[in-house]
DNA sequence: TGTTCTGTGTGACTTATATCACGGTAGCTG
DNA sequence: CAGCTACCGTGATATAAGTCACACAGAACA
């Protein structure tokens, strides 16, 4: 994929021109196949990273490496996580991957710092993304404080459907995995939803139906 | 209470000598008593808060109002999602409320901007802050998620020892709230913990003796 | 001093979710 | 086509947590 001024303006809207500039000069391009981690639990952040194509999908993983899925990144997005990190050299916290084919800049950390000062528009690019992450962190909370599963799993196959269209490619298990639970308790619910006409299951995908 | 560079230099180590005074200069002292809420959901930020003296804890909140207990935060840090909300003239997620009586510096939310690019001290404690509560929400995630109610008590417990000393001044009715449990559930778990020597028991109160 | 209130303890029961055990079936692969 | 494997459905059962009902005890107060 070829990246240029342009498609980084439509991407990142309302920076500096002289930072869509510095971007280009200094970043490097990431390709990442569907499937593919491209942040590890304890692997060291060198860079920051800006998604330009794709969905990625965050983690978090307990002792067992079971993963527990956080928020999703779409293009025009960053991960704020590699952000902090990347200006206190520090490690990931969590999982990245790849929902989807994707495309990501990596930005070395040292123009973390230089950026904050010089562009106005790069802090506030920067501000915004953690509010956002953050909030999407308090909404996984409230989901998991708050509500029962059938919740949860209407709540995440809404977001997937919002991320991939109605058509949803995964088993019963991946959703199990994602939420944390079983796939049994699953497929119940699934079943449950069917029958109140909100999606249709399939082997290995199911249709999303509802308005 | 009086403020002084002395006692903020304790508090805030490592910024530049510079910002010291500003901050003193700019900001007003909020003086809150145990039990107050400093900061209610949906109420504009109109600054950012350090706090100097005292214990804070923030809650997230559901529809019909049940408070559920995410972080601390103690003399020495500032309130990230105040830095985040100030910063884009937001409003707020959360709920925060004094543990103890506590003193507060409010400081306009226009020095947010200004100081960011001229002190990178700023920009330094800034983005640790965000950090460090990141990683807190990541790990009250990682309880609800993975845990059950009486791994996640005792964690409760020892954070609270861990702000007010062993000796706790709270009903079980508060704890279950914390924890969006309910009393029965609390009043069991301690029961156990009680018989296997960790805490003693009291009305209102109670003695955590497990090292 | 007795009365009231608030906090606590506990058994019985319900509910949500997890786990176990299995049987069935779609789709691939040789 | 046979046979295999991954996926799915479902009853039975287990477990954690929430709810209900009520008894009781210490503190507060009149």
């Amino acid at each position: 994929m070829i990246i240029d001024k342009n498609n980084l303006k439509m991407l990142f809207p309302n920076l500096e021109e002289g930072l869509y500039n510095e971007i280009l000069k200094h970043s490097t391009i990431k390709e990442v196949k569907a499937g593919e981690a491209l942040l590890r639990v304890g692997q060291t952040i060198r860079s920051t990273m800006l998604i330009i194509d794709g969905v990625v999908k965050l983690y978090r993983e307990d002792d067992e490496g079971k993963e527990f899925f956080i928020y999703h990144l779409d293009a025009g997005q960053a991960c704020s996580l590699s952000m902090v990190c990347a200006a206190k050299h520090e490690t990931s916290e969590v999982l990245a991957k790849a929902l989807t084919d994707a495309t990501i800049l990596a930005i070395p950390l040292e123009f973390m710092d230089q950026w904050m000062s010089k562009y106005k528009s790069w802090y506030q690019f920067v501000i915004t993304s953690y509010r956002n992450r953050f909030e999407e962190l308090l909404k996984t909370i409230d989901a998991i404080a708050f509500s029962n599963m059938d919740e949860r799993l209407e709540d995440y196959l809404k977001k997937q459907v919002s991320k991939l269209g109605t058509n949803l490619k995964m088993t019963h298990q991946d959703i199990a995995n994602d939420l944390n639970s079983s796939r049994e308790v699953i497929s119940r619910l699934l079943k449950k939803m069917e029958a109140k006409n909100w999606v249709v299951i399939h082997r290995n995908s199911m249709e999303w139906i509802k308005k």
